[in-house]
DNA sequence: CTTGGGACCTGTGAGC
DNA sequence: TGCTCACAGGTCCCAA
């Protein structure tokens, strides 16, 4: 599911929720995710009171203080559910029983329930210890942030020179840039017009810029609209997202392209086991 | 070093 | 209705 547009709309939904306000129970539901929950869980997160919550490329982190950081992924199926503040006689009747796949509750100090939700398990649930969490692995390997001040053509050239590699397969790489997933990938190349099977290599300075502006244009674009909800995506009160209906090439395969004046028809084909959608006619 | 492929999981929708 | 198959917003590990 949930590339940055995606994670950053939970992140907006659940920071009013947990900033300033103090755990008061945590509840692993499983025994963790892709990897098994970090020792003693439930104790370390009892009492913490949340100072910061933010987000590194598909990453949410919340800062513990000297708590720590708890680093949370969502994966492919990832979602966080928020059941805000329950009067306190009736919360116990109107909370859903817990699914089978309600990995963490949270409950805070106000009454508000925080649910981690997670079918597939392909999501991440870590405890860094107190001190630089970006430093730290993880975190510490991931490239520029897309929408940041750090991501430009120039970077974009540097990482791309000499390689043979195709771009989308460069753009996935959370090494060279940080939050981009399938669907932003290929929307962006489509804005850009460029053919996701291109040798990043073989990037003109001027397609870099391109793209450049294309990503940051898609990302902020998706962030307003709640992101994308194929299957499990959920902003944290349930509600959709609504970007997939503004989506140019993803999952639109035999679809017309939209680009004015072209009379192309979009395709899909495979890289690296995955579907890209591209307009062979005006992404060269 | 790079790249491709499979593994990790469950759910859903299409086709028969 | 029910089965089987392909496929899904990600990452990691291994073989060539």
């Amino acid at each position: 599911m949930p590339e940055l547009p995606e994670v950053e709309t939970v992140r907006r939904g659940l920071e009013p929720v947990l900033v300033g306000r103090r755990i008061r129970r945590a509840e692993p539901r499983s025994p963790g995710l892709r990897r098994p929950f970090p020792r003693d869980l439930a104790a370390r997160l009892t009492g913490a009171r949340v100072r910061a919550l933010g987000r590194r490329g598909k990453y949410l982190l919340a800062d513990l203080g000297a708590r720590g950081t708890l680093v949370i992924h969502l994966g492919m199926s990832g979602r966080v559910l928020v059941d805000a503040q329950p009067l306190a006689e009736a919360a116990h009747h109107h909370r859903r029983d817990p699914g089978p796949h309600d990995h963490l509750l949270l409950t805070l100090e106000d009454g508000a329930q925080v649910v981690l939700n997670d079918a597939r398990r392909f999501g991440l649930v870590l405890l860094l210890p107190p001190g630089d969490a970006l430093a730290m692995p993880p975190l510490a390997a991931l490239g520029p942030e897309p929408l940041g001040n750090r991501f430009d053509a120039d970077w974009l050239l540097g990482r791309a020179a000499s390689r043979r590699t195709a771009i989308k397969a460069l753009l996935l790489d959370q090494g060279v840039v940080a939050g981009l997933g399938n669907i932003y990938v290929c929307e962006a190349l489509w804005a850009a017009g460029i053919d996701p099977r291109r040798p990043a290599g073989e990037l003109s300075a001027a397609e870099a810029e391109r793209l450049v502006r294309m990503i940051r244009d898609v990302l902020e674009r998706a962030i307003a609209a709640g992101g994308s909800s194929l299957r499990d995506h959920r902003q944290v009160n349930g509600e959709l997202g609504y970007f997939q209906h503004r989506f140019a090439v993803y999952d639109r395969e035999g679809a017309p392209c939209q680009r004015p004046g072209c009379a192309g028809e979009i395709i899909r084909i495979r890289q690296g086991g995955r579907s890209s959608f591209l307009c062979p006619r005006c992404q060269r």
